[in-house]
DNA sequence: CACGACACAAACAGGTCTGTATCGATCAGG
DNA sequence: CCTGATCGATACAGACCTGTTTGTGTCGTG
């Protein structure tokens, strides 16, 4: 049900996605949804939940293949980024599209939001140090713009541009934060 | 009327604000909107359209001042783009907004943001060609990605960070796209 | 077998949305 | 002064929304 919803929530949006083509895409009661979910906004912070183990899934099976190198932890991290990014039907980052269709700052999946956006720039800020960058938390904050930047771009990317983007422009901002 | 609807679109989110709330707001009625935009969806582009033309209102009057010198004309672009991120109000640029609110790509007012979005980065990559760069579309494509990035990204930034963030990253790009 | 927890189905309540229709007031030009 | 165009106000139509209620079935466990 969580995942029949998560899929019609990325794919047209939160709010054009009512609770009745939720229940009847997932072939369950509107009763038994509510049973599981308080109102939809504890189903949409749920969604951005599961989105964030998703995300955090994979970046922790990229992560553990390059335990000794940050650099080529980045560079895997950006092209498994860029490659998702890339995807026909992509369509953003499922926390920033809630945070933008949600003003309210409060809305429970904006806190759900709000936590995934810190934990990145978090693990970026670990690469960062990792890298030998005279100013770690400088460096993640660029790197945290630039992805960040990349999943809003997708539409005036060309095709198969975002992946060696990404890695020039990380290279670049690696080389920089060693100098000063 | 259109400056009311666009200011309560940009506050609040435009699928969450209707055409009566427009109407009150305005102090017009109902008929006279529905006279001046055929749906709510024209009201929406005209909304996009209007932040547009301010949005390279304000660019050109900055790029008038710098027009002999590039890399002081980015710097000023980047200022005033870092101090419009950190204001209070700031709720992210509109035409990513309503691009994660609309996810049709044919719908009216998408069409407007995504010409925006190109416009940007051709603007960008006229710049990148003053300042010589080697690859200037790349430069301008890296550029682009970083300024939307801190176009979504205003949530996570500390106070004041942007403006900095955003001129060092720029200064290590560019230094970057001379020498390859 | 019996009971309790959970499932589905369907109707409903109360509200909001876009867009239209109707009516009266105002105002400018001939 | 008359006519026509534009405006505000209001009611309405028809659809959609979230969330609740009611009733019925079904399944696992004691």
């Amino acid at each position: 049900m969580l995942e029949t919803a998560s899929s019609l929530f990325y794919r047209h949006g939160v709010r054009s996605v009512g609770v009745d083509l939720v229940v009847l895409e997932a072939g369950v009661a509107k009763t038994s949804l509510y049973r599981h979910f308080r109102t939809k906004d504890d189903l949409i912070a749920a969604f951005l939940e599961r989105e964030d183990a998703d995300f955090w899934g994979g970046w922790d099976r990229v992560a553990a293949r390059h335990t000794d190198d940050p650099m080529a932890e980045l560079e895997a991290h950006l092209d498994w980024i860029g490659e998702r990014v890339a995807r026909p039907n992509y369509r953003g980052c499922p926390q920033l599209n809630v945070a933008a269709e949600f003003p309210q700052t409060d809305h429970p999946a904006r806190k759900v939001a709000a936590a995934h956006k810190r934990e990145f720039r978090r693990r970026l800020r670990g690469i960062a140090e990792r890298l030998g960058a005279s100013r770690p938390d400088e460096l993640a904050g660029q790197l945290s713009l630039l992805i960040n930047g990349a999943f809003v771009s997708a539409q005036v990317l060309g095709p198969g541009e975002a992946t060696p983007l990404l890695k020039a422009t990380a290279r670049a901002l690696i080389a920089a934060s060693k100098t000063a």
